[in-house]
DNA sequence: CAGGAAAAAATTTGATCATATTGTAAATGC
DNA sequence: GCATTTACAATATGATCAAATTTTTTCCTG
């Protein structure tokens, strides 16, 4: 569990350099966007302090900023607690993932070279072994990379952060989906993203992004109503 | 001892009931949104801990809030200031208003009967009178309030929280741009946008947004590229 | 001797914590 | 059930420590 434990040797100079709130704000996202806290669950600040081992001051304003993202949710009264999604949400989240993450997407076929490609197909090699594996982690994690890996080639920071900010939103419910039902139902259309990059097909690519997004958050929004 | 604590004056419930990082907030909000600071205008904890009279750590959670908006900006150095926009910068939010801002004009145009977009014309009426005079800094509220107010129909808080997020990174800079060229320059699409809503046209609607949108945030990317 | 660059001290600002206060929810009594 | 009390968590402040910038001092060179 002690994920902050120094990884010393490697690179000393930047170990402890990061301010404690910035590093209380990247493990919450962390564990808020895979998974380790289900939709509904309340956030205390006492509760973090102990477990996170710094003062609260650090801890406020990673919440702070949390909420910010619509990762936390205020519940009013003091409450702060992981957002539990309405059908409406996702129906929007779908909405907004598809328009801005097909641009991406597509800007992103524009600049990305050969190297570039293969280097996103590992990534997507090593996805298909935890969809195989039911290692529903790994697929969170790998799935995140490769979204990120393939967008981070759009040169476009501020659709990157709205994007960021949408999957901060539903990471949790995904979560609870892939658990309830495992991999094997997930949709990949990376294969037909990865063909429409070699081909320099911008157009394409937007597509089979957005078919991506689509299946994914339709299996999220199905599986919301039944509960 | 709380003799008077019941809520029965009810007009005046709004004084002190929020918690100061919450005021401190929606004052640097404002401040950002409607031009008080100017793009590039280092902000520091200290002075705000002055000017607003507050303890530190309220303020320290209001501009953390800020800086996951996109309202601030994090300069590597435990410094903070009001974001200078790049020609990128502003391209991006283009494409991420026009989707989004598009959408929700067209979904609000579904919900509106004939006394809200009466409303709505009245704020539009006013925001002429602050064309006709000059007057910028009631221009920048009540082109706010207009959007807001259209957007609060279309029942989607989701995009209409990235809406507001993408506001707050262009208001310092629109705000430089009005002061620089006046209000006679400014698009006004409104009458258009209110067509479509009496007509119950949505995709008139969100055409007439994209093109208010379009011709404001084009006026804002020429006058960075000029200084 | 003057000018400028480098080094060192001082000031300003940020980060963190410990503590006091206040508000909310749960528990107890009537 | 409803009102009162109790307990716990959130809010807010001030003190303390660390980092960075600015100013001052000093020393070297022309």
């Amino acid at each position: 569990m002690d994920l902050i434990k120094n990884k010393a040797s490697s690179a000393k100079v930047e170990t402890e350099k990061r301010p404690a709130h910035e590093q209380v704000y990247q493990t919450l996202k962390a564990q808020i966007m895979f998974g380790d806290l289900v939709p509904g669950q309340p956030v205390t600040i006492q509760g973090l302090t102990d477990s996170l081992g710094v003062g609260m001051t650090p801890v406020r304003e990673a919440i702070r900023r949390l909420i910010s993202d619509g990762a936390l949710v205020f519940q009013g009264n003091r409450r702060v607690s992981v957002p539990l999604l309405s059908a409406g949400d996702v129906e929007q989240m779908i909405f907004a993932r598809i328009s801005i993450e097909s641009e991406l997407s597509s800007r992103a076929a524009a600049n990305m070279n050969s190297a570039d490609i293969d280097n996103l197909e590992r990534i997507d090699q090593r996805l298909d072994r935890t969809i195989a594996d039911g290692d529903v982690s790994g697929y969170l994690h790998l799935n995140h990379t490769f979204h990120e890996t393939l967008y981070s080639y759009a040169d476009a920071p501020i659709l990157l952060d709205l994007t960021e900010r949408l999957w901060l939103r539903f990471g949790p419910s995904l979560r609870v989906v892939c658990g309830r039902f495992g991999t094997q139902s997930l949709p990949d259309r990376h294969k037909d993203i990865i063909t429409a990059l070699r081909s320099k097909d911008a157009k394409m690519a937007a597509k089979a992004t957005a078919q991506d997004i689509e299946q994914g958050m339709e299996l999220m929004a199905d599986a919301l109503t039944d509960g």
